[in-house]
DNA sequence: GCGCAAAATGTGAGTCACTAACATTATCGC
DNA sequence: GCGATAATGTTAGTGACTCACATTTTGCGC
């Protein structure tokens, strides 16, 4: 059930490991747009080519968006009398409250530089598409409206997003309670 | 104060209107990723080159977001005791409420593309960003604090978003219906 | 260790969005 | 008609991304 941290890692992982660590390290010290995948793959020690066999684009090695059954769990654990838009916000408020904390500095790095990047804020959107689809499975599930469903889903997750890029910005407050404050904004009646 | 309609449009009208209507006829028949921007400048009888001239780039064909000063009045217009993000949900939705009838087909053609068009679907996000920051800047000078109007913003135009990509795939609904059908899911307090 | 299938990577050529410097043509007021 | 200026064209380039095909590495059974 565990990994075998002693073993020495594959191929595989030693060249992804390194692009990311590169690309990221680069995408910090001279911005994302200036950073060329070239530079990326070349600091990392292989072509342009093989980036692209293991990010399908550029912004995937900021952004991956892995599907999070942590998540659908938490969304289904809310009270079904609750209206989707509060089951969905309080279970993405239970699902990050649980997260490990050794976690948050990876995610602060990719964050920071996403919220300094015009381009990407669009991109940050588009990448939750796996969370919005599985949250809006299972609020539908749970008897909501595909229509209802998709419009909670997307709202929750904006506001999600919008205090991920507050969190990034401002140094002193924690992961946790930058998400916490944004879903007490849209969470009024309760 | 009113437009002209008698004279003849002037050039760059002309080549702006041919680069429209070529373009989204283009996106309807074979696909928004399949139609290069060579093939709308050829139909419209231009270079490549004028199309950037008249778009920075290929999505703004397709998504505008001119900023709509309506908006932000509708938005200021609430009652300042409620909290900021019932302000602008309620913003939101007395502005749609009152766009004209004749508008919306362009609308609908537009929205079924960006909705039809996975690529697209983080661009119609990006660019609501003037819509955005009208928002903000009307919500933070009726008192909320920043943090808290960003967050809110996000969210409600995410709404509002979804709203409008389900009333482009389902053809029965009105505009304004499907709006206020959005918001309805997310002002659930009151 | 040895060999070999499979995995990982490289090469080269190409497409498309987008940019920039500079040359050319069309338009419109006079 | 004429001239300033707006509109467009030309050429050349960059960078993200794709594809077909060749080559190397790796890991595993023996």
């Amino acid at each position: 059930m565990t990994i075998d941290t002693n073993r020495r890692p594959s191929k595989r992982e030693r060249t992804l490991a390194a692009l990311v660590e590169h690309g990221l390290d680069l995408f910090e010290r001279q911005g994302y747009d200036q950073t060329t995948v070239a530079q990326i793959a070349r600091a990392a020690g292989v072509t342009e080519m093989t980036f692209f066999r293991y990010f399908p684009a550029k912004e995937h090695l900021l952004l991956d968006d892995p599907y999070d059954p942590q998540l659908t769990a938490a969304v289904a654990a809310q009270p079904r009398d609750l209206p989707p838009f509060l089951r969905a916000a309080r279970g993405i408020r239970a699902a990050w409250r649980a997260l490990p904390e050794p976690e948050t500095p990876s995610i602060r790095r990719r964050v920071r530089i996403a919220a300094g990047t015009p381009s990407l804020r669009g991109a940050m959107w588009r990448n939750t598409g796996n969370t919005e689809r599985a949250i809006v499975e299972q609020l539908v599930a749970d008897g909501a409206s595909p229509d209802e469903a998709r419009v909670a889903a997307a709202s929750v997750l904006a506001a999600l997003v919008a205090g991920l890029f507050l969190w990034a910005e401002q140094e002193r407050t924690t992961l946790a309670d930058a998400i916490e404050r944004a879903l007490d904004v849209i969470e009024v009646g309760a």
